[in-house]
DNA sequence: ACCATTACTGACCAACGAGTCATTAACGAG
DNA sequence: CTCGTTAATGACTCGTTGGTCAGTAATGGT
């Protein structure tokens, strides 16, 4: 480093409302990508174009760094996924593969598809992490589903004999996809056994709408058929 | 502690042979419980009954100890469950359940339940990690699985365009059950909306057997169905 | 009983990293 | 331009921890 820089531009920027951003940005993508514990404060820091004392300047601590990171992202996506889900109308196999195609694959694309290996990761250590998980989107994200499959048991489209374990069959695989993104993806393991994501999501949800489908089928196979 | 003990089945007792063993299941405990980095090497030993210069005196290096642990417990499970696959006859649906019940039970119930969620959250800083996971692991358990579909295909009881993906759809919950147990569900979070396992493992299945024969079901649906 | 062997110990060291704070300089007001 | 405010820095402290090694005692042989 030359002993002075006065380019304004790079060095000694003062932009107090950009930096909690920027820091919380840089944190996420280190602690899903390293872990918690093996990322330094001074890591996060450089990532985010700032030296160790800014971070202490926004943030008390590491442990509050990690909690204001998972608190700033998760909560967008699932509000958005209730509003779209009230909306729609129709047959309800359409209507959940329309919601969680485009509702699950911008969550896995963003970075909020991170956190779900950073909580899995953490909440052993943070527990308090895991309150407003189950909060947040665990809970908000089992109503929109199970919401759907009892809409389509009331118009008789659906036949299922337990509700929260058919949203979990639904739900799970997606939620590993995310976390086998930070994980085996990341690195170049397996790369030959890889499935595209996006495909996998499709004949995924076929095979259980077929499922959700098969008894309801059996009694009038001619009259609710729509395809 | 006292200045002296001299009681030999307590205190400094020799015992070459068990040391390893002790020192892994201790060390997997822990790795699985706080995560790699944030778990200290004495408190492997203390976990294990000794001291921090015994462990080193079985492990060249930390890292080395976690890279034995998850070679020590991967291997065993899989083996079995291909002798019991090739084994069993009968409808496909039958001999898969059954597989996948007291095979999983046992995986489920035992110590790698645990590594699952070590693997995925150490690989990114241990590739070669992945290396022997896919190798041992994932690849074995494709196959198993893969071969029961393609089975249920040519006997005429399943009908499924993408093999790999249904794997994955049965397979993913499975594994994602075996982490959340030793995420969510080792801490107190969540407890009121929690499913038995096993259960949900049933109505899984079920869910998933539903879709895979929806379709074979409609050619023919006197003459094949069993029940 | 005595000794040779070796499993085992824990004090020790060096490196490392979270968090601090005296200092520096960017910015904006007058 | 000057100066007061405050965002930003990075050298420093100090507790922690991976790894070592000189010493200790359990064991088995004679």
């Amino acid at each position: 480093m030359p002993p002075f820089s006065s380019d304004p531009c790079l060095f000694r920027r003062r932009r107090k409302e950009a930096r909690p951003a920027e820091l919380l940005e840089a944190a996420l993508a280190l602690f899903v990508e390293k872990g918690f514990a093996a990322t330094r404060s001074e890591e996060v820091a450089k990532a985010a174009g700032v030296s160790k004392g800014t971070l202490y300047l926004y943030f008390p601590s590491k442990e509050e760094l990690l909690k204001a990171v998972i608190q700033h992202f998760l909560g967008t996506e699932i509000e958005t996924g209730i509003q779209e889900a009230a909306a729609a109308d129709g047959p309800t196999a359409h209507v959940m593969e329309k919601l969680l195609v485009t509702w699950w694959t911008r969550i896995y694309e963003g970075p909020a598809s991170g956190v779900f290996k950073l909580v899995i990761t953490e909440v052993r250590n943070f527990p308090d992490i895991g309150e407003f998980w189950v909060e947040r989107v665990v809970a908000p994200g089992q109503a929109i589903v199970s919401g759907l499959i009892r809409r389509g048991i009331e118009r008789g489209e659906f036949v299922v004999d337990d509700v929260e374990s058919a949203c979990h069959s639904i739900l799970m695989p997606l939620i590993l996809e995310c976390v086998h993104k930070h994980s085996f993806m990341a690195c170049g393991v397996g790369k030959d056994m890889e499935i595209d994501p996006v495909q996998f999501m499709h004949a995924h949800l076929r095979l259980i709408f077929a499922g959700l489908q098969a008894r309801a089928r059996q009694p009038a196979p001619t009259t609710v058929q729509p395809a």
